[in-house]
DNA sequence: AGCAGGTTTAGCG
DNA sequence: CGCTAAACCTGCT
């Protein structure tokens, strides 16, 4: 199969940080990748121990928050590249509060639309998660899906309903 | 245009 | 209650 996908010519050569932690709720590597300001944050399959390193300020905020803290993160993120719609969809993930949870359909409201099969879809291109929680957006009757696994989203809420009660 | 998606709702056993 | 099917909207080929 050939493939003549235009790639986007960026060459610009920054500065990488690669950052690994262990997260103990979800018994998994979380790599948290930074260059610049802009960060990526995904959930690691592999089981075998690994060597964590946390030098970014977001990587310390993300320990914090596995130990159930509240957080805040400062991290900069950059959504640019997504659509006006997914944009407007994670913008408003952020509003969510900690130990909160909303519904596909009522985030569809928030923002004026009736498509809540499309705000899944931008939860999906979500670079940061856990900054940007989109793990706090449930469906109706159930626990809805998760790109980095259901269950690890099932962890995340778990993780904060607790420290709610 | 056509298709699929991190849903939803209704309809039926 | 559990399953299936159609519908809604956006984004990618």
């Amino acid at each position: 199969m050939r493939e003549h996908a235009k790639e986007p010519l960026v060459l610009m050569k920054r500065k990488i940080t690669r950052d690994i932690l262990f997260a103990e709720p979800l018994e998994r590597y979380v790599e948290v990748i930074q260059q610049s300001i802009v960060c990526s944050i995904r959930f690691l399959s592999g089981k075998k121990p690994m060597r964590e390193r946390k030098t970014l300020p977001v990587s310390f905020e993300l320990e914090r928050y596995f130990q159930g803290e509240d957080v805040q993160f400062s991290c900069e993120v950059d959504i640019a590249g997504l659509t006006p719609f997914q944009q407007k969809v994670l913008r408003e993930v952020q509003k969510i509060r900690y130990g909160r949870t909303i519904t596909y359909s009522g985030l569809a409201r928030t923002i004026g639309s009736r498509a809540f099969r499309a705000v899944g879809n931008a939860l999906a291109q979500n670079p940061v998660p856990i900054v940007i929680p989109c793990h706090r957006v449930v469906a109706r009757n159930g626990i809805g899906g998760y790109s980095g696994g259901v269950d690890v989203k099932a962890r995340l809420l778990d993780l904060e309903h607790r420290d709610c009660q």
